[in-house]
DNA sequence: ACTCTGCATCGATATTCATCGATATATAGC
DNA sequence: GCTATATATCGATGAATATCGATGCAGAGT
């Protein structure tokens, strides 16, 4: 995770580290613009806090409140922004946490290289 | 910062730790909200790449290509969020990156506290 | 007081998006 | 094939938001 070409292709470079350009900018915002939501992030929530971290859409329209379309919107942007990954048992489609992707998130927010104090100027 | 109400004040209660309530889903969307946007990471972005680790907001316009109003209201965004501090001498305004309150989204993003495998059932 | 300059606010507009009911699709069982 | 259930997609609607021009406000200098 130390190499930045590896860090790239899980995600995206870090805020802080150099100017960013309105591409990376765009790729970054997207990223975060889903998990920038309640249902969402109780979403992330809620499956990780099952025993096998994992769920299907049928646990989690109960205890979010929202109808199943709409959870089943918010499964879509999660999976399509790669936080979740999905599989198909039967009838059910569950869905765990891609925690590799959130770290990702994490280390774009990460603190600049070397601080700027005294004679970094 | 391993207090965990010392956590809470600075921000919010970690996604994969616990189900999150409506209200806390709320708060943290709302932070996640203020850096889901390209225009705002560059800001960060622009404002870390300073020499000074600060800028007014003249020096900010140009080289993301945004009007001034428009650039004011996305360091408001910031700043309201408590992602960026600001300060006025003389005519100029100047906004200067919080550490902490990125610190703290990054927080909010940690692991799961005890992985679950084995009898953790 | 007047002017100039930097920044904030206002009002308008176009776009994005969250939510839902209705409906389509897929799988399992008969 | 038919039926039932779980999930996805569609279409509509109301709310949020990004952007801008116009304008207001504050500080500096004359």
């Amino acid at each position: 995770m130390r190499n930045p070409v590896a860090a790239r292709e899980t995600c995206c470079p870090p805020v802080l580290h150099a100017r960013l350009g309105k591409a990376d900018a765009e790729q970054l915002a997207g990223a975060f613009k889903a998990i920038a939501d309640p249902a969402r992030l109780r979403l992330l929530s809620f499956i990780a806090a099952q025993p096998a971290g994992e769920a299907c859409v049928c646990n989690l329209t109960a205890p979010l409140g929202l109808r199943q379309p709409t959870v089943s919107h918010h499964l879509k942007v999660l999976y399509s922004a790669r936080l979740l990954e999905r599989e198909r048992r039967g009838t059910w489609v569950y869905y765990r946490i891609v925690p590799e992707r959130l770290a990702a998130l994490r280390a774009a927010l990460a603190n600049p290289p070397r601080q700027r104090k005294g004679r970094a100027r």
